[in-house]
RNA sequence: GGGCCCGUAGCUUAACUUGGAUAUAGCAGCAGACUUCUAAUCUGCGGGUUGGGGGUUCAAAUCCCUUCGGGCCCA
């Protein structure tokens, strides 16, 4: 049989093919039944699909699977079966596996046009422009860029947004600090972000405990932020400019890009809330209440929402907008349901050649990409939120009525400190509690520059004694690179629903599934590669030897990858990634250490080379798409 | 008071969507393997009442009910 040419995922031939042959009509009926075959059971994957057929009818559950066996025996992809009390168990023919893979696998495999092109806008990071990125930022940073990655990779067009809410109190706090309490407005040798986080806001949120007086100065600054055209309106301004650009080193250190920059102050400036609510009231979407309770308020009507008891107030009686107002406001613009736009501007030019372009209230450059009106937003914020996101999200989802508009909170739980790492900040009142959770205000959080430091030093110590012969710059570079990479991987390897409690000595020790586990076997792989010349490394390969166990592992592997890739982008799960990813390294060093390959008989070489190239590119694209940066030496 | 999430080995965790054989790995512990393509590695061993209880089922970590512990949101 021949593989499709529309198809780069022999997966899906192979279940297609399991599909017709055991009579089901989806595919994923097929998946349903079939599981890889754990240890102590013969063959590579086994088929439940009896177990059941029997009872219904009326067969025993080995004269059901041996209808199967019938059916399955002449498939390409199958080699043998065998009967086990109802379990069809099957070995792979693995001459047609490799012969069909040799086809497919290249630099882009697991690329997909599974997106089609549609467009979608990721927001994440968010971080407000006050302080410095600590490492539960990081994690929210992480998993968005990844997305991205992962988005892009299987044919999505991406937009990323990273949103600067510059009207808050906590810009104000930093604003009463340099400008009323006398705090320098920055500290010579010391990051902007660090400096303004680590002392002045801390601080000014100290002073305010045992002077309320100060309070009335931060509403002052903050009117004067809202009202704007005034001195600390400016001065606020460019205090956040400045901040942000401090926060987008540390992001651009960690490989993170975004393609635009959105202001709170502009949603405010450009009116979004006012044009919304014309619409909302347009389409009778939401209702004004002239009785009980919530009189004088309006109100959302989101079925969603009746379950939890009440319908959503979005304008109180009092006449100001609750916070989902704004968000409604802006998801509409994000979704092009709003009758009105942004200008934009360029904001500088990252690293990667991409423009960073950012919303403007001055004179718009006219060549601006489109960057809304997307049918998919992710916004990754974290859990706490979930209530409101849901109420942005149904209401996106009434108000784009036959339009499959999908608003997506991509929730995650936040990073907490453990009892140890706590303590180490100086925390006095520890308790009973083995959860901290971070607080920029109390100055209690470690920062990602900090950490990333930490990391480094580590690694370099390490690389360095494990490298004579590589000059200082060359260790550094290589520490720096693992550092990222085990600090972005710890953060996407986690399924997002479980909260991370972060212990500063373990994470150090590196001691669970790290990252520098996958670059060291990336880098085994690069060091073979690199000592065989491109005509070798293009052999055919006109004959498949009689493969190993950890042959046979590498290549189901290698088969399942693109599989792995499109049901993380289904399902938006990274971990899927994370843990394939970490599957696949313990499958190449077990090979590695028994299999020689530079050293193999003649006929295998071609073979072989062929296998460690193959491995080599799923690697480097299942761990780029996780943030890591593969490093060809270490 | 109302709602959401988590609980699997000493620690970190997989499988839960769609029930299937002996519950997946890593770390730590113990015992081994470098004149060999990188030992930041590999091989083996020990370690489990899947928080507890009940139910559904031929079959439950997985589905349902209940309870305990931890965290969060709303009022």
């Amino acid at each position: 049989m021949a593989v499709q040419d529309s198809t780069k995922n022999l997966m899906v031939s192979f279940f297609e093919d399991m599909r017709k042959r055991l009579g089901l009509p989806t595919a994923d009926e097929v998946k349903r039944y079939f599981k890889k075959q754990i240890q102590g059971h013969e063959g590579d994957f086994a088929f439940t699909l009896a177990l059941r057929e029997s009872k219904k009818n009326g067969i025993t559950p080995n004269e059901a699977a041996e209808n199967i066996k019938k059916n399955l025996a002449e498939s390409p992809f199958i080699k043998e079966i065998k009967i086990v009390n109802g379990y069809v168990n099957c070995w792979f023919n693995y001459n047609f596996l490799v012969n069909e893979l040799i086809k497919l696998v290249n630099e882009d495999y697991g690329k997909s046009d599974f997106g089609k092109k549609e467009r979608v806008m990721i927001e994440h990071t968010s971080v407000n422009p006050n302080k410095a990125l600590h490492i539960g930022h990081v994690r929210n940073s992480a998993l968005g860029d990844s997305l991205f990655r992962l988005l892009k990779f299987v044919g999505y067009d991406v937009t990323v947004t990273n949103y600067i809410d510059d009207t808050g109190a906590q810009v104000a706090d930093n604003i009463v600090g340099t400008k009323f309490l006398g705090f320098p407005e920055s500290r010579e040798g010391v990051k902007l972000d660090h400096y303004l986080g680590d002392e002045v806001y801390v601080k000014v949120n100290e002073m305010y405990k045992s002077e309320p007086s100060l309070m009335a100065k931060r509403s002052e600054v903050l009117k004067a932020i809202e009202h704007g055209n005034n001195e600390i309106a400016e001065y606020a301004k460019n205090m956040v400019s400045n901040v942000l650009i401090a926060q987008l080193q540390t992001l651009y250190r960690l490989k993170i890009h975004y393609n635009l920059i959105n202001y709170e102050s502009h949603i405010l400036a450009y009116k979004f809330w006012d044009t919304a609510f014309k619409q909302l009231q347009g389409l009778g979407a939401i209702k004004f209440e002239k009785e009980g309770e919530k009189k004088g308020c309006w109100v959302f009507l989101l079925d969603a929402m009746k379950s939890s008891g009440d319908d959503k107030i979005l304008v109180r009686s009092d006449g100001t907008v609750v916070y989902a107002g704004k968000d409604i406001a802006y998801a509409m613009w994000k979704h092009g349901l709003l009758k009105s736009d942004f200008r934009y501007k360029v904001f500088a030019k990252q690293e990667d050649g991409e423009k960073l372009w950012t919303t403007t209230l001055d004179a718009a450059d006219e060549n601006h990409p489109t960057f809304n009106a997307v049918k998919q937003s992710v916004n990754v914020i974290d859990i706490r939120q979930s209530y409101e996101q849901n109420v942005v999200s149904e209401a996106i989802k009434k108000l784009g009525e036959g339009k499959d508009l999908r608003y997506i909170h991509y929730g995650y739980e936040v990073v907490a400190l453990s009892k140890n790492t706590a303590q180490k900040l100086g925390i006095k009142d520890i308790g009973n509690k083995e959860v901290f959770h971070m607080s920029g205000r109390k100055g209690v959080y470690i920062n990602a520059d900090d950490f990333l430091d930490k990391l480094h030093k580590l690694l370099y110590e390490e690389t360095r004694n494990k490298n004579k012969t590589l000059n200082d710059k060359e260790c550094h570079e290589i520490a720096e690179k693992l550092a990222v990479s085990t600090l972005r991987y710890e953060m996407v390897r986690t399924d997002p629903k479980n909260m991370i409690v972060f212990d500063i000595d373990r994470a150090l020790k590196m001691e669970e599934k790290s990252a520098a586990y996958l670059n060291y076997t990336y880098a085994r792989i690069s060091s073979i590669l690199k000592k065989v010349s491109t005509e070798d490394l293009s052999l055919k390969v006109s004959l498949i030897p009689e493969l190993n166990e950890h042959e046979k592992n590498l290549i189901s592997e290698i088969l399942r990858f693109p599989e792995v890739v499109e049901s993380a982008a289904k399902t938006l799960d990274l971990a899927i990634i994370a843990n394939y990813v970490s599957d696949f390294a313990l499958a190449f060093n077990s090979f590695y250490v028994k299999t020689p390959v530079l050293k193999a008989e003649k006929e295998q070489l071609p073979f072989r080379l062929w296998l460690v190239n193959s491995c080599k590119n799923v690697l480097e694209n299942a761990t780029i798409l996780l943030g890591i940066i593969p490093v060809d030496r270490m």
